[in-house]
RNA sequence: GCCGAAGUGGCGGAAUGGCAGACGCGACGGUCUCAAAAACCGUUGAGGGCAACCUCGUGUGGGUUCGACUCCCACCUUCGGCACCA
């Protein structure tokens, strides 16, 4: 455990604490997200298995550092996701979503990280790397199981039902990558093929002058010429070879005609076909209709390859363009369509196309299907038979789970490990009883963790993933806390597998996380925490100097829970500090002053009420902690002026409003001052709006804007009455220099503003 | 290149149209002490003035407004994300 996990924990259970006091049923879980490739990894560079790694791992985590943070968790509801009795539910999962067709196998070219021998899904590769261990991710072609995640793309688009940070909603929306245009089909000149490409710009199609597809495009051996078939072959096996990466930031252009030729449809005229990686197969139709004069990319491969450009699309003014042109217009060159806008144009060559048959409207998405299955040992073996005679049978529901054999090399080799294992593997076919083989893949981590809001509420519960009852009353998640670098990845994942459940009718609403809040990375010398950095800071010896309650609240003093922050230790004794003082307001003698102050101070008191829960609520602690030090500065200084009973209650309600940030030392606090146990079960103080404004106020009384001087009003003082109040003062006459103010604005309660 | 967030003292930050710099760190001065630490008290945006006070000041340039850190436009910088997505 290292400070961003304090950051992460401490942020939330201030906030969860504050909704119990005000009197909620706050559940706050925790749990420990233990399969999959990192702690694999962990085991196998100590030498261990992971089986003897993890549990040793979760229990210091949770008896030596999680509890020491006086975190409000629901320990008896603690899940564990590399326990059977979870990921029996995380087979039964995938079996729902087999049998509803959302799961399947497909041959296709797959993210393949060389270091850890596993396949990745799409959104575990970071910047052409693996998101595990950076290392460079190659391109396979492989069968693998999927999730129809992209059935999904366009309800994941829709957030109307959620409060998500803006960031969030903004970078799922441009992962899933909603685009619209239309696909097209050329049929191939002299061949009985056809090609289908996709385009966002239709209009554009009488500038079509070649196609390309993509390498791996599966016409592209079927249409090459004899003359031209060793330097396709030669061409295709180069890309394949290269790393995704590479092809995508390669700044030169290349490919390799086909020797084949298209008609173009809009104007009868052969095209010729190329073969270029900088058309990618697993997007839209894998190949595309090049338009050099008004597309980049394929301007500068028509440039390379001297191939015929052609503009159809003029600059709305006119002028002659410089190309290539990548703007709407209107057409030239284009036939009956000549003239049109390009929006009018793109409607009018769809309609012509579909009525020939040769094209339709169609929306693409940049998101891919759920690559779900993992060569490797550490996760939830896929529950799936293969039977020669009745093909993939799920494992009935009854048989699960399906148990990760105990096994001694599952060091990975590219093939899955548990296919090392006859016991295993054979098995028999539920539907024939036949003899049959069983999936040797483990699934996605993601999966693991895709669900486990709804496993919290029914650990006890053996016969069922969850009870229906509580999903009802609990879910879905009012408050998550995550962090953002979460959000194309296991929010999406979570986002998916509970719509899925929801159509399937397991749980009866469609989206996981009611409010959504990110939390910022704490960083040191600006740099990541991370192992590899060797700036990973531990709190053990903040907690063992400070105690928790000083380290939870230095941390979050940092600033806004979103922002993050540099860790540096410098702040930590100012907290120390005060904590020291509000100690000794508590246990100190009770003052018997004179009373005078007592309005104000309660005054204060109620505002303080506001201004610290705001603050929480706002998942921005510092200025609640803030308000708190300044009310402890204030009693500090005025303890004469106060009455026994004021000043009692002023301490009590300090007292209760550090309990969700200290939440030791306002237990300890709450029974020196006579009360029992516990402070955590009070009730947030409420604030009396009539006392939160003082009877006099102070505002500024401004010249041009400019603050000359400061006056002392009735709260509720009229217009006029403030304007000659302002008038009255010494050095607003002096600033006036006698001559008469052109405007008087005054702002009630706020501030006045002379117009010379 | 595109999308997003942010730029305020020596530092973390506060103020979301009305007194810029709350609160804290650091620094400086003081009390206590043989001394140091701790604790406590005070000062601390820049410049000017003996002083009361004055001038400037929230990345840069423009704009809206009686009034702008806050809203609008353009730009610069930093961070995060996406990146040949047709």
């Amino acid at each position: 455990m290292h400070v961003g996990h304090v950051y992460t924990y401490c942020g939330a259970d201030v906030f969860g604490r504050l909704r119990r006091m005000q009197g909620y049923d706050v559940f706050q879980p925790i749990g420990f997200d233990a399969f999959g490739i990192h702690s694999e990894n962990f085991a196998l560079k100590l030498g261990k298995h992971p089986a003897e790694v993890v549990p040793a791992n979760i229990r210091r985590f949770r008896e030596e550092q999680m509890k020491l943070l006086g975190c409000q968790f629901d320990w008896s509801r603690e899940v564990d996701t590399t326990q059977p009795e979870y990921y029996r539910w995380t087979q039964w999962i995938f079996v729902q979503l087999f049998k509803a067709g959302l799961a399947y196998q497909a041959e296709a070219p797959v993210n393949w990280c060389p270091k850890d021998q596993t396949v990745l899904a799409n959104e575990q590769v970071i910047d052409g790397r693996c998101e595990r261990c950076d290392t460079p991710i190659v391109q396979r072609v492989m069968r693998q199981w999927f999730f129809r995640i992209t059935d999904y793309a366009e309800r994941l688009l829709d957030f109307s039902g959620v409060d998500f940070p803006e960031s969030s909603i903004k970078r799922q929306t441009a992962w899933i990558g909603r685009s619209e245009g239309a696909e097209i089909d050329f049929a191939v000149a002299d061949q009985p093929a056809e090609i289908t490409v996709f385009t966002t710009r239709p209009d554009t199609i009488f500038g079509a002058t070649f196609l390309v597809l993509a390498p791996e495009h599966p016409l592209v051996a079927t249409i090459t010429s004899a003359e031209q078939r060793e330097a396709v072959a030669a061409y295709v096996a180069q890309a394949q070879r290269k790393l995704e990466r590479e092809r995508l930031i390669g700044a030169e252009k290349t490919g390799v005609f086909t020797g084949a030729y298209a008609i173009n449809p809009a104007t009868n005229q052969p095209i010729s076909i190329w073969i270029a990686d900088y058309v990618l197969a697993r997007y839209g139709a894998g190949a595309i209709m090049a338009v050099p004069a008004h597309d980049d990319r394929d301007y500068a491969f028509a440039s390379a390859y001297h191939l015929p450009i052609v503009p159809v699309i003029q600059p709305a003014d006119g002028a002659i363009a410089e190309l290539p042109f990548v703007e709407d217009g209107p057409l030239i060159e284009s036939g009956e369509f000549s003239g049109m806008s390009s929006a009018e144009a793109s409607r009018a060559i769809v309609g012509w196309l579909v009525e020939r048959g040769s094209g339709r409207a169609r929306v693409t998405y940049r998101l891919r299907d759920w690559l779900i299955s993992r060569q490797r040992y550490w996760g939830p073996p896929i529950p799936i038979v293969y039977c020669e005679a009745c093909g993939a049978q799920p494992v009935p529901e009854d048989q699960l789970p399906v148990l990760l054999p105990p096994i001694e090399n599952f060091r990975p080799t590219g093939t899955a490990p548990l296919a090392s294992i006859p016991e295993f593997v054979n098995t028999t076919c539920p539907l024939c009883g036949g003899a049959a083989r069983r999936e040797t893949d483990v699934s996605d981590n993601f999966l693991d963790s895709a669900w486990y809001f709804l496993r919290y509420l029914s650990t006890e519960y053996h016969d069922r993933p969850w009870d229906t009852e509580r999903v009802r009353r609990w879910l879905p998640v009012d408050h998550y806390a995550g962090g953002p670098e979460h959000t194309t990845m296991h929010h999406l994942y979570a986002r998916f597998i509970v719509k899925a459940l929801h159509d399937l009718g397991h749980v009866p609403y469609d989206e996981p996380f009611k409010r959504l809040r990110l939390h910022g990375m704490i960083t040191k010398y600006g740099a990541k925490l991370s192992k590899s950095r060797g700036n990973v800071i531990s709190p053990d010896g903040y907690i063992a100097q400070y105690g928790a309650d000083v380290f939870r609240m230095y941390m979050l003093f940092l600033g806004p829970w979103e922002d993050g922050g540099d860790f540096t230790d410098s702040g930590v004794s100012g907290v120390a500090r005060f904590v020291g003082r509000l100690w000794e307001l508590v246990t100190g003698a009770t003052p018997r002053g004179d009373a005078t102050l007592d309005d104000e101070a309660e005054r204060r008191r109620n505002q303080l009420i506001v201004r610290v829960g705001e603050g929480i609520d706002g998942m921005r602690a510092h200025v609640a902690i803030a308000a708190l030090m300044e009310e402890v500065g204030w009693l500090r200084g005025n303890m004469e002026q106060l009455s026994a009973n004021q000043w009692r209650r002023s301490i009590e309600t300090l007292v209760l409003l550090i309990a969700p940030l200290a939440p030791h030392l306002a237990e300890e606090a709450w029974e020196r001052l006579g009360h029992s146990f516990s402070v955590h079960q009070q009730p947030w103080p409420s604030a009396d709006a009539t006392l939160l404004a003082a009877a006099q106020i102070e505002i500024p009384v401004q010249i041009n804007g400019k603050v000359r001087d400061r006056i002392l009003v009735a709260a509720d003082a009229s217009e006029p009455s403030v304007t000659a109040a302002a008038l009255a003062s010494e050095r607003v006459r002096a600033a006036l220099e006698g001559r008469e103010p052109r405007r008087i604005v005054v702002v009630p309660g706020r501030a006045v503003n002379i117009v010379r």
